[in-house]
DNA sequence: ATTTTCACTTGCATTTCACAAGTAAGATGG
DNA sequence: CCATCTTACTTGTGAAATGCAAGTGAAAAT
């Protein structure tokens, strides 16, 4: 059972208006994309992403994915300083989202990976289901949350 | 032929980040479903919207989306103090995308509008065919830049 | 024991935003 | 034809968000 009980002061209830607040800014999308589709999982390799995104804007946004549900945060056994984030099923149910937003910029601007959108225009619906696969064999957990 | 050569100082080259880029903001998709599934054309009734954007802040975003090809402007020829903005092609074809917004914020948060969203989950397609179907008949004009 | 790595926080200047008020051009009513 | 109203804005101001540089504390590596 999904659904959340509705935060506070949400501007109405219209559920675009509720993912516009959500994912409404210029950076929280392309840290899902890192995740889902580079497999990002630690603060350090978001840093490094290519769009740069400053240090306290990363720790905010993650902050905020967290308090949705769209991510989770775990300490690496192996490592003490480090933290795994990692999608839950809210999260990798944005893949439709970042599919389209990546067709529809491919087929309007000038844009580069066209093996990515190749790829997405050959068969949506193939692509969507190897990116679930592939999360689901990495961690068994993000799916949990 | 779409395509457009490349704005300015783009951060990165990912069609993603080029969606984000014109799209992530809190406001912008918001005018874009008010044309698409409202059918509203003027400022006024952008204005009017449930979620009430400053007058300023719609100015400024009805610029950006003319300047980015998403919408056009034209004077109501009955009357000339009044603008009528129209999708283009380009606008119409965010309907994907705000339709896999709507239905993922309608299976994870607390929202209304459960008509549209029924609609979008029971045939997809045949939503955005209609919304297609729908502007084109209103306007021949909005299609053809 | 010292240095390095990691995940941040803090401070500060700049930009964007929200809200209230004002304006200019065109329409409407007497 | 003149005052008033409507439409689509702009301007001003304070508050909030953003971007950048530097700093911090805990854990790991040397």
């Amino acid at each position: 059972m999904p659904k959340k009980t509705s935060s506070p002061k949400r501007r109405s209830g219209c559920p675009l208006n509720a993912s516009v607040e959500i994912l409404g800014d210029r950076w929280s999308l392309l840290i899902i994309r890192d995740m889902m589709l580079r497999g990002f999982r630690s603060y350090k390799e978001f840093l490094e992403s290519y769009e740069r995104i400053a240090t306290n804007i990363l720790a905010d946004r993650l902050r905020k994915l967290v308090a949705h549900g769209i991510i989770t945060t775990e300490r690496d056994p192996s490592d003490g300083r480090k933290l795994i984030y990692s999608l839950t099923t809210k999260g990798i149910d944005l893949a439709p989202v970042l599919t389209e937003m990546v067709l529809w910029a491919a087929g309007h601007e000038d844009t580069g990976n066209q093996t990515l959108v190749r790829l997405m225009q050959k068969d949506k619906e193939k692509f969507l289901a190897a990116v679930r696969q592939r999360w689901a064999e990495k961690s068994i957990r993000s799916t949990a949350n």
